[in-house]
DNA sequence: TTTATATATGAATTATAATTCATATATACG
DNA sequence: CGTATATATGAATTATAATTCATATATAAA
């Protein structure tokens, strides 16, 4: 088992974009399942997975309280992380995201009237 | 086509134990499809269908020199990311592989019998 | 032009990961 | 106890990515 070996593994676990919108999600902070699921609008199922996914890198932290199980991140780096990774991205345009506005356009406007 | 999309794609892009390889011959300087296969022994269309894929992402530039095409780094701060996240995964043991123990084998069953 | 070297490409195969579905487990409450 | 709510799990399916193989392209030199 080499150290590219565990590093990708980790990458490509960062590497999802539901679990990459659970990722920003948990920075906020602690979070249970079923916000997630809510605010995700995904399958309960599949948000149980991707935390697992995460639980088995050691990402999240997770604890039980009554019904309700809440995660949230190891490390406060690991938000780091995505922000700069993030950061560098748009910066310099990796992943032909150059043109893409993110779906932040429609309500851009130059004044009102 | 939403951040996080994008923002997968690329640490998907990065999230490839040769890839990795790649991305940390490539921070010590630019280096020629030759160099990298004989360095990695690997095969020559596998370490050039990875350097598209990293082409595709604008992760790596390449310039030809006669026969052979170098490639580097877009940017030194992809290096930078790359190492970053190398030192967290260490230190938060992220990935290590070991089994989780998801399983319940120390959960108590409650009287059944 | 022919030959050699260096690299790229597409198709096919194989490996890995994401998602869904049905169901199991855990906790709380009546 | 039974029922409701919250979450987890495994199997099956589907999607995506890695790797190999055969071959194509590019440059250089004879």
């Amino acid at each position: 088992m080499t150290i590219e070996e565990d590093q990708a593994r980790f990458l490509r676990c960062i590497g999802e974009p539901t679990r990459l919108q659970i990722l920003k999600l948990l920075a906020e902070g602690e979070k249970c399942v079923g916000e997630l699921v809510s605010v995700l609008n995904k399958e309960q199922s599949l948000i149980s997975h991707h935390l697992r996914a995460f639980k088995e890198c050691n990402i999240v932290k997770d604890r039980q309280e009554a019904q309700k199980v809440y995660y949230k991140l190891t490390d406060v780096r690991l938000a780091r992380l995505i922000i700069d990774s993030e950061a560098l991205m748009k910066e310099l345009a990796l992943c032909k995201c150059q043109e893409v506005n993110y779906g932040r356009e429609e309500t851009q406007r130059s004044g009102e009237g």
